[in-house]
DNA sequence: CAAATGTCAGTTTTACTGAGATTA
DNA sequence: CTAATCTCAGTAGAACTGACATTT
């Protein structure tokens, strides 16, 4: 695989450049380009990371939301709910977790419409290891010093609240 | 379809908290996350403007790409590079852009290994409304002043390079 | 012959819609 | 009866791999 020589200038300072020139204001569409960009940059880092683990991010996220959970366990819809995700991507999620043995389904004690989802074990012990992994390589953020890290963070946080993500 | 609840608090914040409990630093988890988040925040909000045109955020790029260019008409594989797409993604994309006559498949004079794709009248005119409506919503980047808007692109940018994206 | 260009077939992952079974 | 929870089947898009034909 011959890595895709990288290009001598900014692609997306390019198009804002051109995108003005023909029509005016660009600065939501660079911003929402670069935002776009920057995810596949971070995702195949985060999923090359992973691989070994035989995890993609989905899956690693909703194993540290058990994980970190006081129980152990939690309801499908709640996961659905922090995930930010539709239920049947969750049960798919939850499928593929539970065919490795990371987790397992259990009968809710009470409500019989709902499942809970436990990790297991095995379940935890993958689980840091793939931090470890993933950790290794900053989450594939790379270029920024903590700060920064934190304004991007907070900058991102204010176009989900705009959006309505959370109250 | 009823719209999805908005969480009282911050997920990812709060899974920030609970990891820098647990484990420790956790700035970066936490502006991936983000990062993931709002750039399916913003997908969604162009997928909308531009269902109405037929057109996914792919086939967009790809038409304004061909639009600002001086004949009208590119290679395949400059569009790949500049988009930053695997060759056959921009096969695809291609197809689906010439099967709506958005685009033409022309032979390139000189070399006959690469064809060229040249934007038709009819995608001319379709880029002109989609930008209409990509615009009227803002790509769907809400709750940031100009200044923040332009200070989110660059330090996306300086990750974008950091990561070999361009020289 | 090696490299570049584009296509084809097939796979994987994700996220959706619509329908339905079960229970609160 | 209505609403919530979860699952299943099917669809669609994006991106990949590997193989291949053609041309430089």
């Amino acid at each position: 695989m011959p890595a895709p020589a990288p290009l001598p200038f900014d692609p997306i300072d390019r198009a804002a450049r051109i995108w003005a020139e023909k029509i005016g204001e660009s600065d939501t569409m660079a911003a929402t380009t670069s935002v776009f960009r920057v995810q596949q940059i971070l995702q195949q880092a985060v999923d090359a990371a992973l691989r070994p683990h035989e995890l993609t991010f989905a899956r690693y996220e909703a194993l540290v939301l058990l994980r970190f959970s006081r129980s152990g366990s939690l309801p499908m819809s709640l996961m659905g709910q922090r995930l930010q995700l539709h239920p049947t991507s969750i049960t798919n999620i939850v499928d593929r977790l539970e065919g490795a043995g990371l987790v397992r389904r259990v009968p809710h004690p009470s409500d019989k419409r709902t499942t809970l989802v436990e990790i297991t074990d095995a379940g935890r012990t993958r689980g840091e290891e793939a931090t470890a992994s993933v950790t290794e390589v900053d989450f594939g953020l790379v270029g920024l010093s903590d700060d920064e890290v934190r304004t991007l963070t907070s900058l991102l946080a204010r176009v989900r609240h705009a959006a309505g993500d959370f109250a």
